[in-house]
DNA sequence: CTCCAGCTATGTCGTAGATTAATGCGGATA
DNA sequence: TATCCGCATTAATCTACGACATAGCTGGAG
């Protein structure tokens, strides 16, 4: 293995932190391999039922929904120690599609191999459940911003929680976390049109609420993007469970 | 128990079909009592981590959230079935509000106890990452619906679904089902502001696609008004597991 | 019976954001 | 070198939707 499993990055998610570390050790026994990938690359589609889940080790991609006519609604970024195909384990299929858009490299797991252990050890099926709730708050909390936002405070909310997410995963260097999408999938998150999100990241580079370029996220007054973004203090996600 | 747990609503709902029906079994020994509300009683509030889990037996309600300025996000509507409070056992918090409509009758649940069971017992535990995956599932659809598409795909989007759902659990009676809400309500949920949901249900009314008046909607073609709203043919939640 | 509160309904107007289109620019290809 | 391609940028125009205002309906409180 390229990556020893003691440090991957998954360890350093605040979403593991939270589960039982038990479940790791079980986890890397049915570790099969690792997959390098290039942007562009497909990794799950809506629907499918993929054999294989995986784990981000490094690179990034989306997850992202289609309509028939193209339009796409982009569900989540995926990050390093970010955990892919829950879905088609629990239910038959995905529901949305998964693809990477820079290098990635990632740990494959036997999906099912990996949810047999899940169903049937108590204490290691309950972090499964932490996984599906983590999504699911994180879904609500998008839907409101979307939902309710204006085009300012949406960018300023995905922009604060991306920033947080990477600090705390310690991908970045001082106050710049790599950020590698286009505008167009920072629109297709926010359900906003590549042009008007244009407009509205450079009034705010205007305004020193960040910058971002190259691929390159830069927030220097951090809680000021949160507060104009709305953003709730997060209580919940990193802390351990009852 | 003025309800037979064998008559129990949520034995219809497509969710618990797809369940051990094991579980339902043992869910029944952690039955607590029954709670009788009014409309516009509070269930579980954003943050706070309620002692008590509940089953809808009867009557409507929301789950939803709030913005410091009082924008509020529907996350979903609740319909008699549904199992509320997942949340607070699983992470420390809920993440949304649960609010009554109507009057509602509920069964109640041990938080600490009914999540006892499911931590350590494989089969039943599994069921929760069912029961949270199926709700990942709906937020998707919800997220991809507000972000992408227009005032009026989104309301024959959220009728198709209602509709779709209270048939298959028995609520209606020919082509109608009870939906009793307000049209802010619905424009909450949908990320609309009321008068444009009135103006385009009015729109909608006059074109034969469906009405919803009175707390009854009603709906003559409900694959027209499903292709209106660009609802993907949902392969998934009522199938069985793996 | 009136009063009031909550909801639906509709018209007018304003605007955030969508659409279209044109320009520029670095990187790849050859 | 030239050509192409994907992406960012910017400006001009359009429109779906929001904001505001008014009126009508219904049911409950007094």
């Amino acid at each position: 293995m390229s990556i020893k499993c003691v440090n991957c990055p998954i360890r350093k998610s605040p979403i593991f932190q939270a589960m039982d570390s038990e479940t790791l050790e079980y986890m890397q026994r049915f570790k099969v391999g690792e997959l390098v990938v290039e942007p562009g690359t497909p990794l799950m589609s809506e629907g499918s039922n993929a054999p294989q889940l995986y784990t981000a080790l490094s690179g990034m991609g989306l997850r992202y929904k289609l309509l028939e006519d193209g339009r796409r609604q982009v569900i989540s970024f995926v990050f390093p120690g970010d955990f892919l195909g829950l879905q088609s384990g629990v239910m038959r299929e995905m529901t949305h599609s998964v693809e990477a858009t820079t290098n990635m490299r990632l740990c494959v797991f036997d999906r099912s191999e990996l949810f047999n252990m899940f169903r049937h050890m108590p204490g290691r099926g309950f972090d499964l459940t932490w996984l599906a709730a983590t999504q699911e708050r994180f879904l609500g909390e998008a839907m409101t911003s979307i939902g309710q936002k204006s085009a300012t405070e949406r960018i300023a909310w995905a922009m604060s929680r991306v920033f947080r997410h990477l600090q705390a995963m310690g991908e970045g260097k001082g106050k710049s976390v790599p950020m590698p999408y286009r505008q167009q999938d920072l629109a297709d998150a926010l359900g906003l049109s590549l042009v008007h999100t244009n407009k509205t990241l450079a009034r705010m580079r205007e305004k020193q609420l960040m910058s971002w370029s190259d691929g390159l996220l830069t927030v220097s007054d951090i809680e000021a993007l949160e507060e104009l973004g709305l953003v709730e203090d997060d209580g919940v996600a990193s802390r351990p469970l009852m």
